[in-house]
DNA sequence: TGTCAACTTTACACAGTGTCAAGAAGGAGA
DNA sequence: TCTCCTTCTTGACACTGTGTAAAGTTGACA
């Protein structure tokens, strides 16, 4: 099913793509997508059957194209301290990326299965990321003993959620500099042993 | 307009604060509301002409029930660096009791502009209180030089989001304990100087 | 020439919000 | 008692957006 007609595929995935980035306050509707792409909303269902469908294909194609894979496994290089810098760097500079898409899926969990499924996977896969940081500071003997590894990927996890670089960047106004920096000092501060503090 | 038909009015509130507390993941109706207080939906259409205007006054009719002002109030009385606990004590313990309007403020505020006003007015109130309490901190000398008072205030404010304890109480499983002990904690490694810090 | 896949146009079902109009029920005052 | 007024009910309908269905067009390819 996989390898037809890919030129009209990714039509509809860059149309939904650049709708979703250009759309700060209104819900991008699947007539609007298909109109971008420049075909009838009708051969758009032709090829995602639904909004969600359509969602989690356009999420797949950014992560392609941005090579977010690769980008991740590159912050795995780093040891002990430097990990959790690299991690926070490589993760909190894809989150403006994939801000738009993260959108439309944060708007349509709450009332579709589907789409629930396929965010709370993405974030499970970042939590899996956090863990392994967690992890290289606790076998550097870095990580602040009053939390278990558990714990330390809960907090790190919550600090690096879309929501948060939301709220500081839009919200608060800070610059992606700003966000990075000052999310790398907020972890340091609370994961690191006192006594291995650097800040 | 206000004063009348006090009975029909709470009600509505009261079935409309049930029905949000009682339904985690699907969005709740306005004919279910109507249902929940044995009226008809176009009665409820009469005391409330929109959605957004129910769920405004719902949010009132809570805060007034649980006397919110009073409750955070009281944790300005606290000086210092007891101000930060006082405060993450009484913002942190309300959540919640305000998560079900919440989560249908936040479902509701990519589409609607009048919801979206209503809680950025909330959080807004509650920003207020992060930043009193940071420049308790700062009177007192105990704040981290590290950060201007805005910064700081920015950071709290995050810290306390509605999104933060969402995640970390059911997405993480902690504990409503849990999550302020961890939230103070955190906030005492992030914003306290670190010679003050006792962790 | 015939067939097939991709696409178009048009129409419709469904859910949820909000509007409209006609009327029932009951209390207040003449 | 009659009338007025408010509150609520019933039923119908407009509008938006998603998703389904069906019939027709087009171009490639054999």
């Amino acid at each position: 099913m996989s390898r037809k007609n890919l030129p009209t595929r990714e039509a509809i995935l860059t149309a939904a793509w650049k709708m979703l980035e250009a759309s700060p306050h209104k819900a991008v509707r699947v007539g609007d997508i298909a109109k971008e792409a420049g075909i009838s909303r009708q051969a758009l269902y032709l090829h995602y059957p639904t909004r969600a469908e359509l969602l989690i294909a356009t999420a797949r194609y950014i992560d392609e194209v941005k090579n977010i894979d690769e980008r991740l496994a590159a912050s795995r290089a780093a040891t002990g301290i430097n990990r959790l810098d690299a991690f926070i760097e490589a993760w909190g500079g894809y989150i403006p990326e994939i801000y738009g898409i993260g959108r439309a899926f944060m708007a349509m969990m709450d009332t579709d299965e589907a789409a629930r499924a396929a965010w709370g996977d993405r974030m499970q896969a970042v939590r899996h990321g956090c863990a392994a940081a967690i992890r290289a500071l606790k076998e550097a003997g870095a990580l602040n003993p009053d939390y278990s590894e558990t714990a330390a990927t809960d907090i790190l996890w919550t600090l690096l959620s879309v929501r948060n670089w939301e709220q500081l960047t839009i919200d608060c106004g800070w610059s992606q500099a700003d966000y990075v920096e000052g999310t790398k000092r907020l972890a340091r501060a609370a994961l690191l042993q006192p006594s291995g503090r650097k800040d």
